[in-house]
DNA sequence: CAAATATGTTTTGACTCGATACTATGTGTA
DNA sequence: TACACATAGTATCGAGTCAAAACATATTTG
């Protein structure tokens, strides 16, 4: 039974990687960029930096540089430096991203094959899905999309972090755990 | 829901994908690779040739060809020529090959993670991929791993296609779908 | 037997990727 | 304040992935 989930999982995410290969011709737009794109589309304003995607894709920081200064290049997205800290970079996707990727991601016929199942169904299996990766995220101490640190509503104070949605002060260890309220 | 089920899938490959990598430095195998390695691990005879890693992974056959050449140096797995039709080369993983594949494949911490539901709830996720990949697998078009042209039972005659275990004579068309008892 | 089809390899060029080295900015501490 | 260290990000390099196209064999079909 975990060999077929691991099966499955592969199997879903090569599909997905194949029709998504194929809809990025017309821009030129290679998997992994277009992953990067949506990404940036999905996350606050304390998870738009190259760091941050780099996290989520599981990629060095060096990689995504690379695959962001093509998206940068194709007008996708845009850079704006922060206000408080010069060493940052915002990464913003641009309105022509937005309707690419209004387009394309999800993929629509990935969409059609979902909606066959029920509500119910769909949601139970995104929430045993989300209990899957909250697991393997933990086993594998690798950080990821979704940890208070970069957490819309985590702020670093001198004792620690401050989450302003619970108003509870964390430590560090908590801090880099995956946070249930992130957004 | 839909965009949490296609963002759930790519977290996970994207995890699976770091892993592997990870795992694979003492080899020095790609993901790639050890995905085309465990897929010939697990097939049948009838579906353990160039073609057949290709339709499963969604790549062209000449990608294919280049990463089982590594394979084959790296003796994990040997060809061997087809007694019937001499086109056709098997696609055999070696001892090397499988003891590699049994620390590594599917990674451990992901087992792990899976083991921590319950048999019931894994049967349960299982169960609805499953459902979400036959309709999608149909609504691309794409052949894939589990069609019966490529299964164990199936056997081509002048009249169609017959399956040795349910005995039937399948059309074309059938024979193009997924059969659910692929071995 | 000739043409079409199927399996598979090789080559080429664009791209991915980690590793490494590097710049610039921010933080901590003596 | 000065200096070490940490953090965010970029640039370069070599190994490898990838599709496309050309190619070589072998089989099937007419």
């Amino acid at each position: 039974m975990n060999d077929d989930l691991f099966n499955l999982i592969e199997r879903l995410a090569n599909l997905l990687r194949q029709e998504t290969r194929f809809e990025g011709q017309s821009l030129g737009l290679q998997p992994i960029q277009q992953e990067a794109l949506y990404y940036l589309s999905t996350c606050n304003k304390y998870s738009d930096t190259t760091l941050a995607v780099a996290e989520f894709l599981g990629l060095t920081k060096g990689t995504v540089s690379q695959s962001l200064k093509i998206l940068e290049s194709k007008t996708l997205i845009i850079r704006e430096k922060d206000g408080n800290d010069k060493r940052i970079t915002h990464l913003k996707v641009t309105e022509k991203g937005k309707y690419f990727l209004s387009t394309t991601c999800p993929p629509k016929k990935f969409t059609e094959s979902v909606k066959e199942l029920t509500n119910e169904q769909q949601n139970v299996t995104a929430t045993l899905l989300s209990e899957i990766l909250k697991n393997y995220q933990k086993s594998t101490g690798r950080t990821a999309f979704g940890v208070c640190i970069n957490c819309k509503f985590n702020q670093r104070k001198s004792e620690g972090f401050l989450c302003e949605l619970t108003k509870e002060t964390l430590t560090t260890e908590d801090a880099t755990l995956i946070c249930r309220e992130f957004v």
